[in-house]
DNA sequence: GTGGTCTAGACCACC
DNA sequence: GTGGTCTAGACCACA
């Protein structure tokens, strides 16, 4: 799995971190039950530092996404993870931003459905681009 | 029109403060050309601090959502509003985010839908809700 | 409040404050609603690091004993707290070692009694104190 | 006598195995005087390293629970074992925090009572079960 | 002035 | 070799 950290982008590190393990997740490249990269190997290999990654990594295990075992991180074996009340509540509100600024910034419902199947489209698993 | 600032929120309280002006923008209940209540009376008013109003502000003339006047701020009269690169660049990030959660969570289209029917329903305009 | 801190001892830092603090709560030195230290202060007050302090206050966030606002932590003005699961698995567990070595080291009933009494002395409010 | 031992589990597998041993004693599987599996085949037995198996021993011994005889461990044959004070102080120590996060997160007599009995149960001789 | 983020580097516990 | 703990110190966002 590749992750693409970008340093001196507005999101914090560790939140990037995050959502580009999600995305693995997503796509498949990272399977349930899988074993992720120790803290200090992938801080070295992505070049940031080791409590950036533990930041990011345990806040995961608190999502339920990851679990974490005697030695190491990997991804929860179970399948069906939800949303805390909290973290639902916090999606919503992200949810409503967005719908306001497309509102305000009058984007078209063409625009909106292009950028979905585009972020789908990255979202898609890998074996299935090899079919495509 | 009625600002609704929750201090405790995780929210920064000026993001707050921007969505409520384009809740109300979009609501109709600020129009076109019309004015916003000076720094000082809004912070006031609501209880926060002056520089928070006055960042708010800034961010909006920003957006190009307000523009700034001789005397005070008003929405601007020019009704075909549109992203700066920047800012849709950091939309499609949401968006992406957005996306990728109610993945990793199993987030149903059913809710989804519901949720999107809820946040339709307040930012419908008032005079709709009089018809209604 | 007085904070001792053992930094020779055993038990992490952070656990130790964890438990300081709950202890004034008990001793109703610290009421609900009321603001603690900010971490850059109780640190350097108490002569530890920032990230230590940050770490306590986090984990007592996270078990419901503290709210954050804004700007600091204070004591969750709810009064009805209750153990999450996990925490409840992990307090009885660790109830259930203490009775195993009460068992294989021969500990009486007597001592025990002694123990617990002596321990509620200390977790009395202050103001009963001065009554006595 | 079973050892069940969960490597997923927070608690250290040392620490799992020594109480897994005081079990036994309390319960009478493990009789004084009774050699225990050799390090190497109790390791192998259940499936862990045979470090952690021989620093479970040693510790037993440190607390006096086993004794090291030429070949091997054995229950200490002598009935009165105490705590040292060093042992005493932690035991202190877990009771104390026991009891204040009963304080803090008001878990009733009763269900303390519970626990108790519960955990009572699982110590009892095994003679006694077969009575019962 | 408050916490948030990030870095660098050290020592320790567990397996 | 893995994560856990702790320290020191820097820059930033928020109010």
């Amino acid at each position: 799995m590749y992750l693409r950290i970008q340093p001196t982008s507005e999101i914090p590190i560790y939140t990037q971190l995050i959502y580009q393990i999600k995305k693995g997740i997503i796509k498949k490249e990272l399977m349930p039950g899988e074993s992720l990269p120790s803290v200090r190997s992938l801080a070295s290999d992505i070049g940031i530092n080791l409590h950036t990654v533990n930041k990011a990594y345990k806040l995961l295990v608190e999502e339920g996404v990851l679990v974490q075992q005697k030695k190491g991180f990997m991804v929860n074996p179970s399948v069906n993870l939800m949303m805390k009340e909290d973290q639902f509540k916090a999606f919503r509100e992200k949810l409503e931003e967005l719908i306001i600024d497309a509102r305000i910034f009058n984007v078209s419902d063409e625009v909106l459905m292009d950028l979905k199947t585009e972020i789908m489209k990255i979202l898609k698993e890998s074996d299935e681009d090899d079919v495509v």
